[in-house]
DNA sequence: AGACCTTCTGAGAGCGCTCCCGCCTAATTC
DNA sequence: GAATTAGGCGGGAGCGCTCTCAGAAGGTCT
């Protein structure tokens, strides 16, 4: 850390010291107290001196120092936010995180509070990352994303009473009432996307899970099963494969299924097929053409996501729609209530999704 | 703001104040002052009483309040990101900006820096969104990235001697050497492509440019002019469309060049197409076929950006690359070298680009 | 007229850190 | 052995803000 803090510019006076509530109040007239008072909006300053005060700022277009405020408030009006597994995510699905981010932005923006990003890296130096966060204490509360069960950071935060909310549902944990988190009703929308393959008339109906360690892929696989169980049709272990939501996962759990079932041009032993996100289904399209079989003809399929991508493959799919945006914006919703509020309770929200007919399905 | 800054959590007893450099000098058996020699890895501090106060910090999770810190260094350790176009960006090209992002964020976790994010709004109030960010003075300097030539924040921060970097070239300002920035050599990667077009025979080579207004569309329709005047051949007006990095505007551009060089079922007015993005080149690509034309067999196509959308287009598009986490990466550390120089001095880099040959040039 | 609010304002303390200054001790020099 | 020097350490000031407290000014009531 260089010796003196006035950096200097070349051929330019050294940076004068920016202006504080001492010389607001001297060119107004008033005190320091007072100037404060009016930048906080507090009651008891007559108009006269309110405006007084507040032609001065303006015209000195003074901001108060916000560590020297932060240091005595206890408060930055900064929040985090935490993507560990930017690298994958990333790769799968390139929507989602820009999306979550802008969601989290438009409320941030409205409620006057500023996002620190902290990403993980490819290195996989988790530890690191964890510590670097946890010793950041400029953050009023964190926003964590898709971050698997037992993150640490979750366990942590509950022990220093950071409030944090989660961008999705922390399936396993038996503390859920706890913690504070946004999803999607991940059940009843697979559900809903299967129950649409029942009522077009297919019975064989096939699914390729999402990873099953973490609740959407968990809760998207109940939901298949209990459209099938409504309708009263057989959950036959052959027609599921355990997939890990990636286009490789898709391409793969296609041909299993193809396999485990035995001839599909003749015999109708797989007439559709729900995949659990819009990626994997890319790879099951392109595994089906292989193998010489028509979407949706030959065998339909639903998946969830309802990425861009879902519009440009041929056919278009048809797809759960999922609302990415607003996700992140209720995320930061309750995150600012409950570092504003005087007695925090955790809240769960579940938000809801969409059903988008396309080709896919064979309805369109 | 409660009145009482110590919240109360139910059933808890109040949160404990955190600790501060008194008390771990208590623990520790020395004076404050040591312990921050100690933590900010000064000389003058015996071997003995370094481990021991080392010892004491690691045994109670000590860190230093970065508000108490920043108040008194006018240091934060935090950079702010600044992408104001983020709807556009996003709808045309997911995998920029956070590819951008995390080039930025490995750098900053590496030198010990955190990331304020400021995204642009669909709501464009534009006149907030660049006095939020000027009025918050939580960030030593600031990363600009795809902001346009006339940035108001660009005029702003030189007058306040904020340090910044934009990631992109800011074509058209007089001041260029003022300012830090990072970008490809837009020319010379337009130049090769176009040259590799006309080393495979093709002589009516047509472009479609980028948004005139910004370097990079202008200077890849710069490259491309050069390419055609080293080979001696003509610029022909008609072969070229302005267009502004969307699909549609490659959709139409390809039309219009269709629409102008008349018949080319037949006749050989055109033969391949230099197209300044792989987003465009998707509409391109989609134009031709409707019109009947085969690529690269008619019309040869070569793009730019190599998006991960270049490999699943058909055919796979041949696409200069462009090292957009390399760009982050490099933006962040020539930021933080001109927060930490005594004299900082502006860097401008132009990092490689690479031509990535795939079917649509005919080659393959 | 005095007592009592009520509204407005200013002074002082203190948040937790860094940095300057000066004291103490031990090592080095003549 | 006295004088000097250097390393090691502690105390004080102050960064710019908020918040409490007390005082000033003005109005209302007995």
């Amino acid at each position: 850390m260089p010796a003196n803090n006035t950096r200097s510019y070349p051929n330019s006076q050294p940076t004068p010291r920016s202006q504080n509530l001492e010389d607001i109040a001297a060119k107004a007239g008033v005190s320091r107290s007072t100037v404060s008072r009016v930048i906080n909006n507090e009651p008891h300053v007559s108009e006269k001196t309110r405006h007084k005060v507040l032609a001065v700022i303006q015209a000195e277009g003074f901001t108060p120092n916000p560590a020297a405020r932060a240091l005595v408030t206890q408060r930055t009006q900064v929040i985090g936010v935490v993507i560990p597994q930017v690298p994958l995510i990333l790769f799968e699905d390139a929507y989602y995180f820009p999306t979550l981010l802008q969601g989290i932005s438009r409320v941030t923006n409205a409620r006057d509070y500023s996002m620190l990003l902290w990403l993980g890296q490819a290195d996989g130096d988790e530890e690191r990352f964890y510590n670097r966060i946890i010793s950041n204490r400029l953050m009023d509360g964190v926003i964590i994303a898709s971050a698997g069960e037992n993150y640490p950071l979750i366990d942590h935060f509950l022990r220093v009473q950071t409030p944090f909310v989660l961008v999705e549902r922390p399936a396993r944990r038996h503390d859920q009432n706890r913690i504070s988190y946004v999803t999607i009703d991940n059940i009843a929308a697979a559900r809903e996307a299967v129950t649409h393959l029942i009522r077009l008339g297919h019975t064989r109906i096939g699914t390729i899970t999402g990873n099953l360690a973490i609740a959407d892929g968990i809760d998207r696989l109940e939901g298949y099963k209990q459209a099938l169980y409504a309708a009263h049709l057989p959950v036959d272990n052959r027609l599921i494969a355990v997939g890990n939501f990636t286009y490789h996962s898709g391409y793969e759990g296609a041909q299993k299924l193809l396999a485990q079932v035995g001839d599909h041009q003749s015999g109708k032993a797989l007439d559709a097929i729900f995949v659990a996100s819009d990626i994997m289904a890319r790879g099951v399209v392109e595994a089906l053409q292989e193998a010489g079989l028509n979407v949706p003809d030959d065998i339909a399929l639903v998946s969830f996501d309802d990425l861009p991508t879902a519009q440009q493959v041929r056919p278009p799919l048809t797809s759960v729609h999922h609302p990415v945006e607003e996700k992140g914006a209720h995320a930061a919703d309750i995150l600012i209530d409950l570092i504003e509020a005087d007695d925090p309770v955790p809240q769960q929200i579940m938000l809801p999704t969409e059903l988008i007919i396309r080709q896919s399905c064979g309805e369109y």
